[in-house]
DNA sequence: TCTCCACAGGAAACGGAGGGGT
DNA sequence: ACCCCTCCGTTTCCTGTGGAGA
């Protein structure tokens, strides 16, 4: 055997990246029907004319995103040639931005240099939309020549995070052309919603003015997820490094995770990884079924790691009582424990309370699983709550806080 | 049918942090 | 230095809930 601890052996992949999340590929497959109609919309843009606000919604890696930024592309390129107007877009990710002042604020900064932002606080909202409106003039604004129609597209990526309400950013961005707001420039609003349901909790006034045209993205059927795969695979691994089986595989579970692209890309590319750990040149099947195993991991594992700080005590407090036998556990048994474990890493325990939503959140990330319970007059109603995962999972996903806090003795066998 | 248990979770208030304007 | 602004995590208070048992 080689002294070398890493050495390069043999591996399927060609390009390795092309899998990844960040790669935009030249040409999109299986949203035909969404583009086709998605280019209708956009198409006043095109003329000069008031752009159309536009709401785009589906679920979780469908395609939203990529198209977007493939159509806005195309766009701005393709009118290029024509003097009279000129496009420009401009994409906000809304993730973390709850209000409609940090919306607004981000937009600002996005469209000024780096040496000219403003602070993320201590501004009043109304001089935070007007330093916004200004930028957003700014943005396409040429004084050599005024004629020109300047059009700003507005994407708002995760729009379903924002607060709303008739004062909200929506309102007032979905508004402007109407209320003349901006000097010089049109501006369409493009919202893209992951949760389905987001334009109906919208108030009438600003569903009717941001959903002025609605584009579904239905999730990707086996078929086209294949294709999608097909496509990615091409690039990414050498010639005839994938049995047969492999992307049906990968489409079939992509399409058990809800159609989701991006569940499906990962599997692909985890299958690859244990394959070239193998030292083997070829992905088979069966690598792909360790694949569905690591991929469900190392998601938990992620998504533990990046917890608030008392939500791992709750779930190292949950990890100790199944260690013992003591699950399910009720809420007030896992505050109790919950204590101890601040007790132990010498920290204050915030209140019941707060430990409710911590469990609610663990809950709904999928590391705990919770049970309805009801024991009427005798005992009410109230929640029990077991790990989702092994034991073994779930040490591994805290052991950096495992280490800082101390071994609770329950749990030493599984570290 | 009514009562009551043991919470769940919504709403509002609080207080510290970060920052701008004068 | 002082006042004003917003954000955000948290606490406090309180109403709602559904089914077992009277």
């Amino acid at each position: 055997m080689s002294d070398r601890l890493f050495e390069r052996g043999n591996t399927p992949f060609a390009d390795r990246d092309a899998l990844s999340d960040h790669y935009t590929p030249d040409d999109l497959v299986g949203r035909d029907a969404e583009i086709k109609q998605y280019t209708n919309y956009l198409e006043p843009a095109v003329w000069g004319e008031d752009p159309n606000n536009i709401f785009v919604y589906g679920k979780t890696g469908v395609g939203k995103t990529a198209t977007t930024r493939y159509l806005l592309d195309n766009l701005e390129r393709d009118t290029a040639e024509y003097d009279d107007t000129n496009i420009s877009s401009l994409h906000i990710n809304c993730d973390g931005l709850s209000t409609s002042y940090r919306v607004a604020i981000t937009i600002t900064n996005e469209l000024r240099e780096p040496h000219n932002q403003i602070s993320e606080s201590g501004h009043s909202t109304s001089e935070v939309y007007n330093r916004m409106w200004e930028a957003i003039d700014n943005l396409a604004y040429d004084p050599d020549k005024p004629d020109r129609t300047n059009i700003v597209l507005l994407v708002l990526d995760e729009v379903d995070h924002t607060e709303t309400g008739e004062d909200s950013i929506l309102y007032q961005l979905s508004r402007a052309g109407e209320n003349n707001t901006l000097e010089h420039a049109r501006i369409g609003v493009i919202g893209i919603s992951n949760d389905l349901t987001f334009a109906s909790s919208l108030s009438p006034k600003v569903e009717s003015s941001l959903c002025q045209k609605k584009l579904f993205f239905d999730t990707y059927d086996a078929n086209e997820l294949q294709e999608v795969l097909r496509q990615r695979a091409k690039i990414a691994f050498k010639d005839d490094a994938l049995r047969d089986g492999v992307i049906p595989h990968c489409a079939a579970y992509g399409r058990r995770q809800s159609g989701d692209a991006r569940e499906a890309l990962d599997l692909l590319r985890a299958a690859g990884d244990i394959a070239r750990n193998e030292g083997l040149e070829t992905v088979r099947e069966e690598h792909v079924e360790q694949g569905i195993d690591r991929v469900q991991r190392e998601e938990v594992i992620e998504g533990i790691r990046t917890l608030h700080e008392h939500s791992q005590y709750c779930i190292y407090a949950l990890a100790t009582l199944e260690a013992e036998g003591a699950t399910p556990s009720r809420t007030r048994g896992v505050y109790e424990r919950y204590e101890l474990v601040c007790q132990l890493a010498g920290v204050d325990s915030l209140t019941s309370r707060r430990v409710r939503d911590f469990l609610r959140e663990l809950s709904m990330l999928g590391a705990v699983e919770t049970h309805d319970q009801n024991k009427g007059k005798g005992g009410g109603q109230f929640y029990e709550f077991e790990l989702a995962h092994p034991l073994e999972t779930m040490v591994t996903a805290l052991d950096d806080m495992i280490e800082d806090v101390g071994m609770h003795s329950s749990i030493e066998e599984y570290t």
